[in-house]
RNA sequence: CUGCCCGUAGCUCAGCUGGAUAGAGCAACGGACUUCUAAUCCGUAGGUCGGGCGUUCGAAUCGCUUCGGGCAGGCCA
């Protein structure tokens, strides 16, 4: 089955020089050597052919030649029967480049038309189990730049994983136990005094969350359940605010996400992880292993027998688990209990440290800890009117993911946050953003869609319709802007295949510009409404691939592709 | 002090498991609409790849070093 084309010729590549090599060596025109890998890549200038290879650079110490001599001999032994290859060429210090006839663009194009949305996918992760795990944002406020972007980041990464054959998880790890949770019942706590008793009769405290969203919960709570909670006992009256605020929190959260396109498989709450008592399995399993030791009444984790420089607090001298104890026993569940693959986790930059303490753990867990990726992203800095942007102009706070989507919408800001790769800084423009022209990356996309899709209205209102592929003599489409464009469709299922091996999708936003490029040249240079039949039927053809690709890759960074502008 | 990330055109960034003349978008300048959406296209100009040393046939890419920017180094998460 054919599903990339750019790999098959590469296979075929591979092939061609691998045989023609092994031929030489018999003629013995070549010593014997070992061939590790062929790489072929496709030349920065057009004129070195479609595809090359520096094989004969690579194997000139073994060979003991001149990288041009090797190559020639390698080329005089080559065979193309069932290639795409048309001619070959020995250029440069010895590069091989290889020219391909145009089928191979019309094959693409027949399995864009066979597959349509099917068209790239593929299959690089043979069904493995694979968790991305993201956002998973502090419940105890509203999402801020980092989870927008992580957000957006996380998703589409996990969209790439399908697409690339993984079965993927979303998940998002609450964190609804632990310190934070205290600080915020100790907030919920105070600001209900506060509320009810006045300003003075009780102190905020220092560390607490200062945010009005822990007022507005207790003005709202105040009005549902009056002052029924002054005189009872402060831990009671802590977790009864801090039961009613949370779910509240976790709702906003889950709702916020949704609008922003993002849908999770597994919300997997921290508290759990007490309840079912894995996190203590957890802790018995460490220190049954020899991984833990005492000292200054606290227990540490003793990753320096991994590796690590230093150990790490696991149970505090006051018996309380650490955040770090509860994310080992989250990973023994991730590997160990729900049986993932691969597990991979979106953190910000600022959270770096983290990364290799967490290694450490699922070493000890006994999993291979290249089973755990960890994308760390960059932070964001937004731009309003040339300048440094902090707080929503609506509401004079932090400017929250709700406030982003009300100002520039779900589109820009998912495709903004993947334009660039997660480990560079991310400035965006809030200006650019919403700007309808041309200056706007994601508006050239989606005018690229419309504009298509007026072009087919307009043509079937006239009762032409887009043709069936064996019905169209495809070798048509020959001048330069259509081969571009052809060129570009042909790349996709490569590009699904890279960016999920890079987990970047950011190749992704940068790939559908250059389709939307490639396409509004070719409109320019070429029509298709009032050319001859045949013509005009194969042109119809490449627009609508076209169409099936662009919404393709949108659809799949959650971003809409419109029909009309 | 130590560790991680970043430094490429005026701006924002690709390229980084070493390859041929370092690429794109925006901004600037000059052109293109009687015909399918000019929210578009075509062309011009723009660079000591932060600096230095090394590795080799070959370095933006790898190593060392130095400068500049960001972020970490809690019994916080």
């Amino acid at each position: 089955m054919m599903t990339n084309i750019v790999e098959t010729i590469k296979k075929q590549i591979d092939n061609v020089v691998r045989s023609a090599v092994s031929k030489a060596v018999k003629k013995e025109e070549l010593p014997s050597f070992e061939i590790e890998e062929v790489t072929v890549e496709t030349p920065k200038e057009k004129t070195h052919g479609d595809f090359s290879t520096n094989i004969a650079m690579q194997t000139a110490k073994f060979a003991k030649k001149a990288p041009r001599q090797i190559a020639e001999t390698v080329v005089n032994n080559m065979e193309f029967s069932n290639t795409y290859v048309e001619k070959v060429e020995i250029a440069g210090p010895g590069f091989i480049n290889f020219y391909l006839n145009n089928n191979w663009l019309y094959d693409s194009l027949k399995e864009v038309q066979k597959k349509r949305k099917e068209y790239g996918r593929i299959n690089i992760g043979s069904g493995r189990k694979v968790m991305v795990e993201f956002v998973s944002a502090n419940p105890t406020g509203p999402l801020h730049m980092g989870n927008a972007r992580g957000g957006a980041l996380g998703d589409c990464i996990a969209s790439v994983l399908e697409k690339a054959g993984y079965d993927v998880t979303r998940e998002f790890y609450v964190n609804d136990a632990g310190n934070q949770i205290g600080k915020f019942g100790i907030s919920l706590e105070a600001r209900y005094l506060q509320l009810l008793k006045g300003e003075n009769a009780v102190e905020f405290p220092e560390d607490g969350y200062h945010g009005d969203d822990i007022i507005d919960h207790m003005k709202n709570y105040v009005k549902e359940h009056g002052d029924k909670l002054v005189d009872v006992g402060s831990s009671e009256r802590q977790k009864a605010l801090v039961d009613y605020a949370l779910p509240k929190n976790i709702e906003r959260i889950k709702k916020g996400l949704q609008e922003y396109g993002v849908n999770f498989d597994v919300w997997f709450s921290e508290q759990s992880l007490y309840d079912s008592g894995e996190l203590k399995e957890t802790l018995d399993y460490l220190k049954e292993k020899g991984y833990t030791k005492e000292d200054k009444g606290a227990l540490w984790f003793k990753s320096s027998l991994f590796g690590a420089e230093k150990d790490e607090v696991i149970l505090r001298n006051n018996g309380v688990p650490t955040y770090f104890l509860a994310d080992i026993a989250y990973h023994r569940s991730k590997f160990l209990k729900r049986k993932f693959d691969w597990v991979i986790n979106l953190l910000g930059a600022d959270h770096h440290g983290h990364v290799s303490r967490m290694k450490c753990a699922v070493e000890a867990l006994g999993v291979n800890p290249d089973k755990l990726d960890v994308v760390l992203f960059q932070l964001v800095r937004l731009y309003r009117n040339g300048e440094i942007a902090r707080m929503s102009k609506r509401t004079g706070k932090a400017i929250s993911l709700t406030d982003l989507l009300e100002e520039v919408g779900r589109d820009a800001a998912r495709f903004f946050f993947n334009t660039k790769a997660s480990g560079n800084h991310l400035d965006f423009d809030l200006d650019l953003a919403v700007k309808k022209s041309n200056e706007n990356p994601v508006f050239y996309v989606q005018y690229a869609h419309a504009r298509i899709c007026s072009m087919l209205r307009l043509l079937e209102s006239e009762g032409v319709s887009v043709p069936e592929i064996n019905s169209v003599d495809v070798h048509l489409l020959d001048k330069e802007e259509e081969i571009e464009l052809l060129r570009k469709l042909s790349q996709y299922p490569e590009e699904i295949k890279l960016a999920a091996q890079t987990l970047e999708p950011s190749r992704l936003t940068r790939y559908v510009l250059d389709v939307a490029a490639a396409f509004h040249s070719f409109y320019n240079a070429c029509r298709v409404k009032g050319e001859r039949e045949e013509l005009m039927k194969a042109r119809l053809l490449l627009v609508d691939s076209t169409k099936v690709v662009i919404a393709n890759v949108l659809e799949l960074l959650s971003i809409n592709a419109p029909e009309k502008m």
